[in-house]
DNA sequence: AGCACGCCGACT
DNA sequence: GTCGGCGTGCTC
């Protein structure tokens, strides 16, 4: 019988992959078809669900017993062999496994776990199988089971039920099959399904076009309204030919926004796609976009994974946001990800990011002539409120907030603390009320109805309050300044006139902790009101570009003025807003961020070993070791050192940061060298920030 | 990663 | 005895 062999990717923690054999005559697909799809295999004791990421054609030196695969589940590949590439090369650069980086790109259906127990494969949500009916009377089937009637029932009223939803409602799998047995209901794998909206038949709609190269551009823009016309524009004419677009968003609330102003213009063409949505949703917008063209994805960071079929347009907008660096498996950047498939279409495609405060990296890209900027004039025009840099004594700073509001205005006030205060501070000790876990200190935070109570900001375990020391039952006082406290302090003087700028109530005073990733959301006030926006000294070299931001885009928000509190009055991003200029500010920046060797100019890789016994001689001893091996001695690094976070859920943290590490190659060894011996090493390439 | 196997110490 | 913690080896 003749062969053919498989290179397959699984999700195990092993930077290799798997050959496995097939009968050449099983494959009942064309052969070009095998490199992307989904697989079924035997491994070791259990059985995995791999993608295929190649075929082998000799098989020299292989020294191992060659198994057969299982089965092929699905119609068609879930990625493309370009996608394979990209995945293969980003998870080369970010040290991640192959498997484990397309297992985790795939939407969460197809991502099947085999119970060895219970001989079942666990489809972490069982939603790849749908049931509807094929009768539609209850009263024209004889001799049914009361729980069948009543199953048939709700399917006819529903049109379709996943298996999760049957069972949710309090039928057996029995029930189901019986049904499906007397042929009375019909299950089908949602995945490939036949009958998708064929869309693509209705009529071209005109759109305005507004042409776009293509290339790799930056377009400043301060508006979301500006840009999601400029857009609507871009989309208009890129469909028109029939080929697809994909925006990609910081946040769901983003998409939401977006799609409302767009699902009126583009209508069944328009898709989105977002970790909140059902794994149903997700599913058909892959292979919906996988396999017809001439449609527009809005989506989160998740979407850019999606293998879409003539994608011509990419955008990235509020490219700075950090939302684009992942914080999972695999910690891709999408800024990157998205870069690969520019390139790999030939550069034959628009790639547009979008903000008005550039990434730095973005910013250094720029200066290399590597993308090239829209122009867009309207910037300046948001440059009117005056500004007033301040820094008035601590603790009279409630009575100086009260004294600058008016209720004739609308204002915001922007506090750069969470909670009610931040902690609990024991004067006789010396010390703050620490959580129990992570030995940090806890906050103080209030809930209407249980009152105040602790929480601890890594592990979120809550702590009643407490009035004393435990130690030595001094009275306990409440330090910081937080939102919550501020809220009170203002709704006791101005009832009714406060609210969070997040709530839909219409109040003249509105506080918030945050405009980042929410900023272009946030509409004008007459006033804006910064409270310390500064950043504690904390050996980020992201903290000057966060100053810079939270600086930034409070003031972009005020009209009439702009109320900045700070211990920071010399520094740069006040220069810029002062200037108009925000060169002086990246200028700055870059030439700091050279001097002191930080990314973008050098790049950064973070480990973090975590262990239940861990102590530091531990780490230090494996990694020289480690250097030593792998010839290593004139690597620059910095470490071994604690963590920010030293001591979390009973385990010891400690970092290091490689800098400038060529030999990927020799990071895996570590990593399997740690999961060895029970160390779990997280091996984070460029970083989104060092803490 | 996940699992099996095997070596120990603790505890009925 | 035997239960469980965890070190080690292996996966086409």
């Amino acid at each position: 019988m003749e062969k053919i062999y498989l290179e397959v990717a699984l999700p195990v923690s092993l930077y290799e992959t798997f050959t496995y054999s097939v009968d050449r005559n099983l494959v009942d697909f064309p052969e070009e078809d095998l490199i992307g799809r989904r697989v079924i295999v035997p491994f070791k004791f259990t059985k995995h669900v791999g993608i295929i990421t190649g075929l082998k054609e000799n098989l020299e030196n292989i020294d191992f017993q060659l198994k057969d695969v299982l089965a092929f589940p699905d119609k068609y590949p879930v990625f493309t062999k370009k996608y394979i590439e990209i995945i293969k090369k980003l998870s080369r650069y970010y040290v991640v496994p192959l498997g484990m980086a397309l297992f985790y790109s795939m939407p969460d259906a197809l991502r099947w776990e085999y119970e060895k127990g219970s001989d079942k494969w666990k489809k972490k949500i069982s939603e790849s199988y749908i049931y509807y009916p094929i009768t539609f009377s209850v009263d024209s089937i004889k001799r049914l089971s009361k729980r069948g009637k009543e199953l048939l029932s709700i399917l006819i009223e529903k049109g379709e039920l996943t298996e999760q939803e049957i069972k949710e409602l309090g039928f057996s799998k029995k029930v189901i099959n019986t049904l499906i047995k007397r042929e009375i209901i019909k299950k089908e794998s949602i995945f490939f399904k036949e009958d998708i909206k064929k869309f693509l038949k209705s009529e071209h709609r005109i759109y305005s076009a507004g042409k776009l190269d293509n290339g790799f551009f930056l377009y400043k823009s301060v508006s979301f309204e500006e840009r999601i016309n400029k857009y609507i524009n871009w989309i208009g004419e890129r469909i028109y030919k029939g080929e697809s677009c994909l925006l990609i968003f910081p946040t769901v609330k983003h998409v939401k926004l977006a799609y409302e102003k767009l699902k009126p213009i583009f209508q069944d063409k328009l898709y989105t796609y977002f970790d909140g949505l059902t794994s149903k949703e997700k599913l058909k917008t892959w292979i919906d976009l996988k396999r017809y063209k001439g449609l527009v994805c809005l989506g989160t960071y998740p979407s850019a994974f999606i293998p879409i079929k003539d994608l011509s347009l990419i955008v990235l907008d509020e490219e700075h946001s950090d939302n684009y660096k992942m914080l999972r498996t695999p910690r891709f950047d999408i800024r990157r990800l998205v870069y690969e498939i520019f390139l790999s279409k030939n550069k034959n495609l628009s790639l547009v990011f979008t903000t008005y405060t550039p990434s730095v990296e973005t910013y250094l890209l720029l200066k290399q002539k590597k993308l090239k900027e829209i122009k867009n004039e309207n910037f300046l025009s948001y440059f009117n409120a005056k500004l007033i840099v301040n820094n008035p004594p601590f603790p009279k700073l409630e009575n100086y907030i009260i004294s600058r509001l008016s209720l004739d205005e609308k204002t915001l006030i922007v506090v750069n603390r969470k909670g009610l205060a931040s902690y609990l501070y024991c004067e006789v000790c010396e010390r703050e009320i620490y959580c129990l876990r992570c030995d940090i200190p806890v906050k103080v935070h209030e809930h209407k109805d249980i009152g105040k109570f602790l929480q601890c900001p890594i592990c979120n375990k809550k702590y009643s309050y407490i009035e004393n020391c435990p130690k030595c039952d001094n009275r306990l006082k409440e330090k910081g300044f937080g939102i919550e406290k501020l809220n009170r302090t203002l709704t006791k003087k101005f009832p009714e006139k406060v609210s969070y700028l997040r709530s839909d109530i219409d109040t003249p005073i509105k506080i918030t902790t945050v405009l980042t990733n929410y900023e272009t959301l946030t509409p004008e006030f007459d006033t804006v009101i910064n409270i310390y926006p500064d950043i504690f000294p904390s050996g980020s070299f992201k903290s000057d570009e966060r100053y810079f931001r939270n600086v930034l885009i409070p003031y972009l928000k005020a009209k009439k003025r702009y109320l900045l509190l700070t211990n920071s009055s010399e520094h740069k991003a006040i220069e810029s807003i002062r200037k108009k200029n925000l060169e002086i500010f990246y200028k700055d920046e870059m030439e700091k961020r050279k001097t002191l060797g930080y990314p973008p100019f050098r790049n950064f890789i973070l480990l973090t070993f975590e262990g239940r016994h861990l102590t530091l001689e531990k780490v230090e001893e494996i990694f020289n070791q480690w250097l030593k091996e792998f010839n290593l001695e004139n690597l620059d690094y910095e470490g071994v050192y604690f963590a920010y976070y030293p001591y979390v859920r009973e385990k010891f943290r400690y970092n290091i940061i490689l800098k400038d590490l060529k030999e990927k190659k020799a990071l895996e060894f570590l990593f399997l060298y740690c999961s060895k011996k029970n160390i779990k090493l997280t091996i984070d390439v460029s970083p989104r920030d060092i803490i």
